[in-house]
RNA sequence: GGUCUGGUAGCUCAGUUGGUUAGAGUGCAUGCCUGUCACGCAUGAAGUCGCGGGUUCGAGUCCCGUCCGGACCGCCA
């Protein structure tokens, strides 16, 4: 028997039991005449207690042992002349009566500890290293937890989880597929599941009325700190459902997790529509964790700036203004950092425009333009109050939209507003259905193809299709876009009419897809469902920003995993028995 | 595809205007130390300054190229 405890367990009720550990050295301290011995594993740390005294043999042995051996002792646990406060085991130790080294280990390239010196890279390298710390460790019990209860809670309202498969058929729609060689079926790719969207709606057409799937999905696209080519969702769909039922359903879903893992209670999620989101926040996953709504002196049906000469505002489809509340304090150094800020190219504005509300009345950027009155009337729309700080973009309503949302984030972390463990959770609804993609002048499907429209929408589909909207939704926390879902399509007509819409010929839209028009001409029910990511959701609950702490052996920026160095090329043979050959493209 | 940023000891980093033998903390090794728990003290080893080229009397430092990270834009239905 390797243990009779763990690391983790031993306290004063334990005293005078003779006991045997197993575990890995997290440190030592030789004293001399003592040496004391940190034992960790899973569960904690447990002190291990060598004299020269008593048992100069097993104390000699112990000065040498190093860093992440692993060791079997027994002893007799004893209580502690010095106690430590710290950890669970700080009352007791262990004095050690027999010792054996299960397996030695050279010194690792960083300390396995809670404040590691170890930068990301190396860590990723050394990912086995890495899990044994707290902090990594903690994550996944996180999220395994998360996953527990997303069970528990489908499971009670009848929901199966069933298993789709992961090699299948690759499709031109959406994120670039990854591929996978068929030795059987020479020159023919299988690819991997984006998510597996049309599995659960032929589920439906089965009639398991309720699926979920804690699965993987896989996107060949590049990379960002809340992104990895294979990641996880929640993945669920229904029968003899409308928008109202999912949304209760999931918006449920996630109480159940924030009271279940994190004992928050989150009051009910409000519900904002995908236009709302655009002209007030300029994004379509606001944060509303603060308000900072955007106003319009310039468009919106509002002119607050005309005639005064000034041709930024005057040339402009609209203008844009925030109000940071205290703000006012700002100096001319960080204003001046912010209008650089927001020049960059990927914000992309061109300048940025600022008033100071103070009991001194309103000083601007702009006070050659604007008379008093004027900025008075600012303030008064924006509803800036003394101490507070006007910020404001002009431009095309697109541009300064999505600008200025950035600089509202900006603001709002820079004001302590965006705090990590305080949640707001929403609803964004009636999303377009279409998006017209300028590249290659068609549309293609918001969300996807087999969202339907809303019913009073559909006669726009031949005339306006921009304009229709779909029975769309994302759930929105904190600013994170963590899950998204729509009502399907189940009809072949309308499906058939969506992908001539989208561009596909009769012929693609059955080589493609032919399976699921196939599926819906035998009586498909009505459904809909709803992906969430898992391992964003995870973060958020963690309160971190990125996704690769969640994960147990997550790829970096470029999509390799640096532990086991892949991708990686493979034989001739290989190649040769898959029929394929590489041609790499020249730079 | 693009923008920004970084690469110096095992690790995390400093290194001024281009100027003598490239430093610190930590880790590691050795020694001392009987109540430590980030133990303490002392001594020591440890460097292809990512790589290649250029400018210069002289390059860690400046220039060009390249490789490898990271953040972001595009992209991610």
């Amino acid at each position: 028997m390797y243990r009779t405890h763990t690391c983790g367990e031993l306290t004063i009720g334990n005293a005078n039991q003779t006991i045997t550990l197993s575990g890995w050295l997290q440190r030592s301290r030789d004293l001399g005449g003592m040496t004391f011995i940190d034992l960790r594993d899973r569960y904690g740390i447990t002190q291990l207690a060598f004299n020269m005294e008593t048992n100069a043999t097993l104390c000699t042995e112990a000065r040498k042992l190093g860093r992440e051996y692993v060791l079997q002792v027994t002893g007799v646990v004893k209580e502690r002349e010095s106690k430590n406060a710290k950890i669970t085991t700080g009352d007791v130790e262990i004095i050690v009566t027999e010792l054996k080294v299960l397996n030695a280990s050279i010194t690792p390239p960083f300390t396995i500890e809670e404040n590691t010196d170890g930068g990301d890279e190396l860590r990723m390298k050394y990912r086995y290293l890495d899990l044994r710390r707290n902090a990594v460790r903690k994550n996944l019990e996180l999220r395994h937890r998360m996953a527990i209860e997303t069970r528990n809670y489908l499971d009670k309202l009848q929901f199966l989880e069933v298993e789709t498969p992961v090699l299948i058929k690759s499709t031109p729609e959406g994120a670039r597929d990854f591929v996978v060689p068929s030795r059987m079926n020479e020159g023919e790719f299988y690819a991997l599941p984006q998510s597996p969207q049309t599995f659960k709606q032929l589920l439906m057409v089965g009639g398991f009325d309720r699926y979920y799937q804690i699965v993987k999905c896989f996107r060949d696209e590049d990379l960002r700190a809340d992104r990895q080519p294979e990641f996880t969702q929640i993945d669920c769909e229904m029968c003899f459902v409308e928008q109202e039922d999912i949304l209760n359903t999931f918006e449920g879903l996630v109480k159940h997790l924030f009271k279940t893992v994190k004992n928050v209670d989150i009051p009910t999620l409000t519900r904002m529509t995908f236009a709302h989101a655009m002209k007030y926040y300029g994004n379509d996953k606001p944060d509303i964790r603060f308000d900072m709504q955007f106003k319009y002196l310039k468009g919106d049906g509002a002119d607050l700036t005309a005639g005064k000469g000034f041709k930024v505002f005057d040339d402009a489809e609209c203008v844009i203004a925030i109000n940071a509340i205290g703000a006012a304090t700002y100096t001319r150094k960080q204003l001046d950092e912010l209008t650089d800020w927001v020049k960059r190219p990927q914000i992309g504005a061109s300048g940025l425009i600022y008033a100071r509300v103070s009991a001194d009345g309103i000083k601007s950027s702009v006070d050659k333009f604007y008379d008093v009155d004027t900025l008075q009337h600012w303030a008064t729309a924006t509803t800036a109050k003394d101490g507070d700080l006007l910020l404001i973009l002009a431009g095309s309503t697109n541009k300064t939209r999505k600008a200025m949302s950035e600089l509202r984030l900006l603001m709002g972390t820079q004001l302590g507003l965006r705090k990590s463990d305080t949640f707001a959770a929403h609803w964004v609804v009636d999303f377009p259905m279409l998006e017209w993609d300028e590249e290659t002048k068609r549309y293609h499907a918001m969300h996807h193809p087999f969202t339907s429209p809303k019913p009073e929408d559909i006669h726009l589909l031949n005339e306006r299709a921009g304009e229709a909207r779909a029975n769309a939704y994302d759930m929105v926390i904190n600013g994170v876009e963590v899950g998204g879902g729509s009502i399907r399509i189940h009809d072949a007509a309308l499906q058939s009419q969506v992908f001539s819409l989208l561009g596909f010929t009769k012929e693609q839209a059955e080589y493609q897809f032919g399976f699921l028009m196939n599926a819906f001409k035998y009586g498909a029910p009505p459904h809909g469902g709803i992906a969430f990511g898992f391992d964003r959701l995870c973060s958020l609950f963690g309160g971190s920003e990125t996704i690769r702490d969640y994960i147990a052996f997550p790829k970096n920026n470029s999509g390799r995993d640096v532990m086991i160095d892949a991708p990686s090329l493979i034989s001739p043979e290989q190649m040769k028995e898959l029929a394929i050959a590489t041609v790499l493209n020249t730079k």
